[in-house]
DNA sequence: CTTATAGTTGTTACAATATAACATATCACA
DNA sequence: TGTGATATGTTATATTGTAACAACTATAAG
């Protein structure tokens, strides 16, 4: 999902590939996709904005009832170790991951004015900091790549009013 | 500062280097490093490891005994705006900055094992960056890039034992 | 079918991180 | 010295996240 394509696009396909991929790799891995896991990864993608923890618990409660803050954690926690999801450290919340299929960097960029985050695989921004990393001997984990900004589609909307 | 002298210092060096520039750079722009704001960066400055706001709050008691959280993160804030420390994101921590001289991005590989914090410039990095944020008509207001894994140190160290 | 086991959820309590709002004090400068 | 801007004190509360243990459920071996 490009950047020029986040406000224009089917995004019942984003939720449909995002669900039935996340179902099928649960049953390739044995683990359960139970009914709480399923609908908070669908809350997730309600939409392409990152979502925070007590929203989800908000939002869950007519489906739950007895949602705690531990009911949402622990399918948060289920979905970020299947890579279903990404914590964006810096807003401490949460987006569906867009490519279940291959592992990938995550590169996301964040919008002040929309708030969609996307998220890009940037190869060489990944090439050049895997040789910046071997260059400080330094064994990787996991990386957290966030920008903050506004995005293309915000930029070129305020140019427009502006020139008309 | 590399990775692979954070442990063998001078890091008395550190300390005075960014009390003094700090309080330099204040001075040139007009604004207070009151005396809980150079404690709160002294504190910081401790050693290389992030530290977390509710642990300097407790470190600054001794000397400003009415200190509450609002008190350290007012600090905080001052110190962000002046450039001083940088919030790392994944940790919901804080680091002094190393570099107050110069406008710089900021890369941070962060040691899960001794838990220092290495800033590094990464101009390769960051200018496949720039190059992948055009492509994505993104206008950056502020980067977030937190690598987490182990130190070359630490690996170094951790070979040597097993050699040993 | 029974039962052992691992996995999942319910529930309560609390820890950790951060901000709001307003009063008071201090600083800088006229 | 007065005055407005800046900084701090103080109380309360909002937000984010975990720990611990009990109860329930799926699964599969016996
Ligand atoms: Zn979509
Ligand atoms: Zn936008
Ligand atoms: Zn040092
Ligand atoms: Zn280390």
């Amino acid at each position: 999902m490009q950047s020029d394509q986040i406000k224009q696009h089917n995004h019942e396909n984003c939720v449909t590939t995002a669900l039935t991929q996340a179902a099928q790799l649960c049953t390739e891995r044995g683990v359960q996709l139970t009914a709480i896991r399923q609908q908070v990864l669908e809350l997730i993608w309600a939409d392409h904005h990152a979502v925070k923890a007590y929203d989800l618990l908000e939002r869950i409660k007519p489906l739950q009832s007895a949602a705690k803050p531990a009911t949402i954690y622990r399918a948060l926690d289920f979905l970020r170790e299947q890579g279903f999801i990404h914590r964006v450290e810096s807003l401490n919340a949460f987006i569906g991951c867009c490519d279940l299929k291959t592992t990938h960097e995550q590169l996301l960029l964040i919008c002040k004015q929309c708030e969609n985050v996307e998220e890009r695989h940037a190869d060489l921004v990944m090439q050049a900091l895997s040789q910046e990393l071997q260059n400080a001997n330094f064994l990787v984990h996991s990386k957290a790549i966030e920008i903050h900004g506004i995005c293309g589609h915000c930029t070129q909307e305020k140019n427009t009013v502006v020139s008309a």
